[in-house]
DNA sequence: CTTGTTATTAAATGAACGATTAATTAATAT
DNA sequence: ATATTAATTAATCGTTCATTTAATAACAAG
């Protein structure tokens, strides 16, 4: 499918030489934006770099040129993506410091909207940063995590004393459950959208993140 | 690492021939426990048949032998490790149906713990099933997805009539986070729980499920 | 105009992979 | 005893892949 609609968009290949006019400079960034796509669709080991370069309109040669090798196309995906998604983040957090929404809630909203905005994020994440001991894993913590986790971490503390989190749960494995609640329907879209009920489409966020607070704030149980 | 520490066990490959005596019939169980391992790890793409079947100490050949190709390697592997996560499911839900505890809990229960016992399958699902429209899907589908939601729908049902689940709350998308939030943490153990502080060992169900419990139950809020 | 730099292609190379086949041995049935 | 079936290895085939190399064309600067 991402073959066939995406195919006919290229069909002919020039001879050697720099391509005339305006064309200059486009093709790293096509390049980048095919292999985000495909990486994600088929993970690191499953993208041929033959199919990059034809989904981008040119050889494969020119994936050496920009990126060097399959590792640096990857890596560059992987962080023009982060440091967008961070930058939001960023953004979401700092803001002011008074007396807004508490910060957890600033950043569940923050965290959601930026994804749908790169729903392939969460995806190559899983498939080749989180479980396999790649190169890769030393550029998400230090471009992404490392950073994310120094903006998250004074903001719980600040709620918690301020009254607007409990004290009876393990702060580590509150940050766990809530970056899976909000990062796992990015993940199981593919499968469990049509299944479930859901796309993630730029209304996504506006659906989402109201759900996602409201059950954060009082959990399942009826009121009392 | 997963190489160099498994790969002394089996150093010798033997003469051809069906070997003596109480060897007979392990060879295919010992691949099944390779695949599982690698397709986790690696990803179908990037596992080699070679590799698993020099980790089980037994020649390629035999996979072709037991499972015909990769694919079907890929599914024996994983309709043998859903069938024992659905049979927990089916006998925590099912369990008398009286005056226990409500039924999204007990589902939760008995998710984390039957997947606490196979680590590998969230691994497995997100890199191969969830993502990829591949036939792997459709096993997932018929053989689990549809039977555990037909268990979990009515459950929820009763315990929305029973009062004891927010009728404010879209039904849809609850199961959503709560799958997220079980799940999750198993998909992130490699790279979040050296880096967030906790261990997918024996002991993580009888930590994780009274946290969850108790953030379902009432959320994050402090009790006021 | 020449010279150098940048951006591109075509073609070649060598490694790794999945799959297949033929040979081989043990167990089992006749 | 003998034939048949089950389980296994070794060897190899054809394919695909990432990467490299050499050639080529546009453009910029002198």
């Amino acid at each position: 499918m991402t073959d066939s609609t995406r195919n006919a968009r290229r069909p002919r290949r020039g001879r050697p030489g720099k391509p005339a006019g305006d064309d200059g400079g486009d093709a790293r960034r096509r390049l980048l934006q095919a292999a985000a796509g495909q990486f994600a669709a088929a993970g690191f080991a499953g993208t041929s770099l033959r199919a990059v370069a034809r989904d981008a309109g040119v050889t494969p040669a020119m994936i050496a040129y920009y990126f060097g090798d399959k590792a640096g196309l990857m890596e560059a995906v992987l962080v023009t993506g982060l440091d967008e998604v961070l930058g939001a983040l960023e953004a979401a957090l700092d803001d002011g410091g008074g007396d807004s929404a508490p910060a957890l809630e600033r950043f569940v909203a923050a965290e959601l909207e930026a994804l749908t905005s790169h729903p392939w994020i969460p995806r190559i994440m899983v498939q080749e940063v989180l479980s396999k001991d790649t190169p890769l894993r030393q550029v998400f913590v230090d471009r992404f995590a490392s950073r994310a986790l120094a903006l998250v971490r004074p903001a719980m503390a600040a709620d918690l004393a301020a009254g607007r989190l409990r004290a009876d749960l393990d702060p580590r494995l509150v940050i766990l459950s809530v970056i899976g609640m909000c990062v796992f329907p990015f993940l199981a879209e593919p499968l469990l959208g049509p299944l479930v009920g859901y796309r993630i489409d730029d209304d996504f966020a506006g659906e989402f993140v109201p759900h996602t607070l409201a059950l954060l704030a009082q959990g399942l149980g009826a009121k009392s």
